[in-house]
DNA sequence: CTGAAAGCGCTAACAA
DNA sequence: TTGTTAGCGCTTTCAG
């Protein structure tokens, strides 16, 4: 139905590279051969067809991300970073959530066939499919996972950030510390604990795991049940983010819990909802996790050599201690 | 580098119709061809390109959405769960912020060239954009905005709830309110003032518009500076959305001020953080927004004659109260 | 059941 | 400066 640039050459009495140079190039087209076309392109309403160009340039001016989900404002927050350099760059953006769907590689392998190279987060993508797609050429950039093959990674700093929370909590006067959170379902998570249990140990305070795989509110829930049930609360609660901190904080206050005069608690992301509850947490640049991967991305596409440095950015996070203060704080 | 429907017919010794055939039907194929066609491409590690498919095909297999930002809950929920029906329909999203960008309208019309459909979310674009990419053939839906021509739109119910916001607030004992927000900027917005003051005037009660045309944290703050100025607050403040409410809630608190006590404060979307921060506010089905966008797009799209009926959705709203228990109740 | 050939809409040499 | 002519990688008649 659209017009084609055939029904505009015909229309404007030239060739149909010609159409396609005047669209395109302001040289090599004279000035009123130019107009002629415009004034047939606007007189048919024509688009060029981005099929048809990415076919001929083989090229998809498009980038891809690939994330978990949107529930929390984590991953939002990240592809939003993302998205506003891709902009930037002028190119367009396919997402791919992976939540809970079986079929996340067939997927990706899919996306990847629709753009020039993409970004994926955590572990959405097995390694293989990672390993096999690079093989082929397109272009990927890992975030918040730790490196597969030689590919380029962002990460946000975790172990430092760690020790200085558990620091912080062992300054509170917490002798016991519960870590919930499970180390092996991601590297980011592993980080965190270690860097708390380096800490811990190096004060003399005794840390566990409470194992918790699903970092949600609910979990956090469920997780504060259990803890009291024990009846012997520790004295300190680090989580391994904040949405699993707020759920187990509700819980506990609750309860009639004072915390953090009673027990301490503490999250990780410093999400909105973070700053309400009075909560300790350790703020992410998610925003630039996204940016700086869509940078490297497109220093890749478009061979850039900025690769000659270190493929594995680390960007700083930082500790935002609360409860000292009012709500709003 | 990647290997084409070429490479695979040599090594198979068939035609390139073959491959064609046998990458996708089950039929039309004998057995034994097959087979040996798909050794053929496991060995070349062929992917089908999804450009060249797609111009023969004369479809993207891909639809667009666009939205202002995804820095609060609302616009990420709504993406989530068009995202989800997309994928579960087997087509790619294509996401397009517009936030702040002037060229939003030439971004969206480079998007139209990319896929098959695209839903709007709010006044992301113009009016004369809309029509024109709907006059050439773009399966667009319209989310969160009044109808543009004849376009299928989706919308929450903004005035029954609104008015039962306003019954809820006189019956709190609320004889003066503030309304703060721009009606102008958003017609959700219109129709939530329009309900509260609707409510209001039905009970006698007294309301005004303090007008805001910025939906932030940031700006409730400052709204509640300027009442905490007049030294003369209202018995209850109705936010256009749940981030002003929080951020005048934050400052009002901070000024010692009793809430609900002495002012009762409301918000609209019951964000995440609304319940940390015991906010009354109204639900929005974020989700089913983007999903119900999803499937009535993909209606258009694949010519379903569900167009049949009323072509304006009106999803319900929940009013939630909140403040008169503990902290994350 | 399979192959040959004609596009899909565009860009890019190569000529003129 | 402009036109001609090949493709880009695939699907799809139309024959066989």
């Amino acid at each position: 139905m659209p017009s084609t640039i055939r029904d505009v050459a015909r229309e404007a009495g030239v060739s149909i590279a010609t159409v396609s140079r005047a669209m395109r190039d302001s040289t090599s087209v004279r000035p009123d051969t130019r107009d002629r076309v415009m004034a047939a392109a606007r007189e048919l309403e024509y688009t060029p067809s981005q099929l048809g160009r990415q076919l001929a340039e083989r090229r998809y001016a498009a980038n891809g991300i690939v994330f978990p989900d949107l529930s929390g404002p984590y991953y939002a927050e990240v592809v939003m970073g993302y998205e506003d350099v891709a902009a930037e760059l002028r190119r367009s953006v396919l997402i791919l959530s992976t939540h809970g769907r079986a079929d996340a590689d067939a997927a990706v392998r899919d996306m990847a066939g629709r753009c020039d190279g993409l970004v994926v987060l955590q572990r959405t993508v097995s390694d293989e499919v990672v390993e096999q797609l690079a093989a082929r050429g397109t272009r990927i950039v890992l975030v918040a996972r730790p490196p597969v093959g030689d590919l380029i990674t962002v990460n946000a700093e975790n172990s430092g950030s760690a020790r200085a929370l558990g620091e912080h909590l062992v300054a509170g006067g917490a002798r016991r510390i519960v870590f919930v959170g499970d180390p092996a379902a991601s590297p980011d998570v592993a980080e965190r604990w270690q860097g708390l249990s380096d800490a811990a140990s190096g004060a003399g305070a005794e840390i566990r795991l409470a194992q918790c795989s699903e970092l949600s509110e609910a979990a956090g829930a469920a997780e504060a049940l259990t803890l009291l049930a024990t009846g012997d609360l520790p004295d300190a609660i680090a989580c391994a983010n904040d949405e699993l901190a707020l759920g187990l904080l509700g819980e506990l206050r609750a309860a009639g819990v004072d915390v953090p005069g009673q027990v301490q608690v503490t999250g990780w992301d410093d999400v909105m909802a973070a700053r309400y509850a009075d909560l300790t947490t350790v703020r992410q640049p998610m925003r630039e996790l996204g940016a700086t991967a869509a940078r490297l991305l497109d220093d890749l596409i478009t061979g850039a050599a900025r690769g000659i440095g270190d493929p594995h950015t680390h960007l700083p996070t930082e500790l935002v201690v609360r409860g000292t203060t009012r709500h709003g704080g």
